[in-house]
DNA sequence: TTGTACGCGTTATCAT
DNA sequence: ATGATAACGCGTACAA
């Protein structure tokens, strides 16, 4: 590999001459620049980033910590992070937790030992205060709300509420809700939407995927008691209810009423009344928070969530 | 930030015993080891790991150049890496490309700049031999079929056989398809094995999104001559075309035969007739011939499609 | 405008 | 078993 000191010696040069060349800085003369590009023709010169990194003591690299590098919305989270990054000439590391404590001090780690500039992190299993005590290696910035943090999140209180306000609108007044992780911070306020304005209590938790809806379908055939409408968690939970109870015989939106959430493909091919979320916009903000200036003022983001109507709700009678 | 030397001058030993602890390597005094293990806890010591990559000459990193992060199969390979990746201690970078060939060409560059130590070629659009030129920097593996070349793929040829010898069974002789960019190594495979057992010809080309599977749907309902099943390059494809002929009255499978390919969630939704495809297993075996010792052999791994039978085909009367 | 010399933090070589 | 020292390749005070 040939470096910057061979290039000095071809074109007759110091290193700094070939390095301000390398980097477009002024105050080269014109046929010294040009010697260094002939030099960097002639010995087939490339530059050596990690070089670079530890001498400049960045990696221009942002991590990214995330559950499920497939799951639709996170997905679509990771591509407005790589869109933003690629804008700002940013690369970005990805680690895939699948919600593994270790697995995410792995992404902390690199932070701490430099591999990464910042890192954003999607989602988390760990202690909010775990992970906040590497804020001291370098920025950390969140995907979903928390006090005193540097975050962009969705108001999923607010977003629920949308949504619960839309089946009431409806006539509906013995209505469920779907839960993921029941702890999580978004399941939390879910909840806190659903408690201050619903009397029956029908709260279905973990549930996370397709086949999750289809096992709350089956127990919601099972209730003697049964909510007439059900607001889901992610559209996933909803089409597998959804389809469920068809498969069954039951109506959608006839004999219970569904809201999907997530505005995701799914949604849009059931033509399903959801809520949808601007995820790809939530990763452009994240990236751009952790080159922010002011990020020790820790900045919050809140993205508005959007209620589509679809034909999956029908009015109570 | 604290360093080598400094443990050293704390330890009392020099920087190699230091580098030797770190490193696990044998000849080391227990109590010189121990003495050093104070010094890292006493100071708070955490490896750079850019200086190690500057010496090593390694990253211990792969990248990956994609077209879109967030389309469902792409993100399905993603995770497939994500996880091998991460079985052999290794990080990865992702190029998102949209299909931008000066996009790609910036991963390629990371691979001469020593950034990555190898790179993974999910999809592309630079000719081939622009990439393989960069060979001399590091191993290439694509997902893929192309002669010469260390590749992962799936069998577009046999897979399209399939399911266009089910729509034969089932007695459909006027059948269409729909292929994606026209002159892909995928496309071109489909092609030839439909043209091999088709007499009529309706190929539906540039269909990627389900609009575009929309758009299909409109342009059959308009032709004269029409087929009576349609093989799609992608379940997307066929849910757009599904749910736009409901829309518009007609019945699917009754009008219309339409086969799926993925094997995606929405094929399990819709119970599409599909072909279902491995992509976290494409992923998982091209991180591995990565570091495969045998690369310059270029292996090449054919993975299996499977034929997924669904409600959206009946036999042709 | 240019160059010398050093620093970045680690690993590897080679001698002892 | 241990250590001195030379890489690794680049950026940048500082001096000229």
């Amino acid at each position: 590999m040939t470096n910057i000191r061979d290039l000095a010696r071809e074109a007759n040069v110091s290193v700094t001459t070939v390095s301000r060349v390398l980097n477009d800085h002024p105050y080269v003369a014109n046929e010294k620049r040009q010697a260094v590009r002939e030099a960097i023709e002639k010995l087939g010169y490339i530059r050596n980033q990690t070089a670079v990194h530890l001498s400049t003591g960045m990696t221009k690299t942002v991590g990214v910590m995330l559950p499920f590098v497939d799951h639709p919305y996170h997905a679509a989270i990771l591509q407005g992070i790589a869109q933003a990054a690629f804008d700002a000439s940013y690369r970005f590391l990805t680690w895939q937790t699948n919600y593994v404590e270790t697995h995410e001090q792995l992404a902390l780690d690199a932070l701490a030992q430099q591999e990464i500039d910042a890192l954003i992190v999607v989602s988390h299993s760990l202690p909010l205060s775990a992970i906040l005590s590497y804020e001291q290696y370098g920025p950390i910035v969140f995907c979903e709300h928390h006090e005193d943090v540097a975050a962009v999140y969705i108001d999923h209180y607010t977003a629920f509420q949308q949504g619960l306000a839309h089946l009431r609108q409806q006539g509906h007044t013995s209505i469920g809700i779907c839960l993921g992780r029941p702890d999580s911070t978004n399941s939390l306020a879910r909840k806190h939407a659903y408690q201050e304005v619903v009397r029956d209590e029908f709260v279905y938790e973990q549930t996370l995927t397709i086949e999750d809806g289809a096992t709350v379908a089956r127990r919601w055939m099972q209730q003697k008691q049964r909510p007439t409408a059900i607001l889901t968690a992610s559209d996933h939970v909803a089409a597998g209810l959804i389809l469920e109870l068809r498969k069954q015989g039951y109506q959608v939106p006839g004999d219970l009423s569904v809201i999907g959430f997530d505005g995701s493909e799914l949604a849009e091919v059931l033509a399903m009344t959801t809520i949808a979320i601007p995820y790809a916009t939530i990763g452009r903000h994240a990236f751009q928070l952790t080159v922010r200036e002011d990020l020790v003022a820790r900045p919050q983001i809140e993205v508005p969530s959007t209620f589509i109507a679809g034909t999956t709700v029908l009015p109570h009678t």
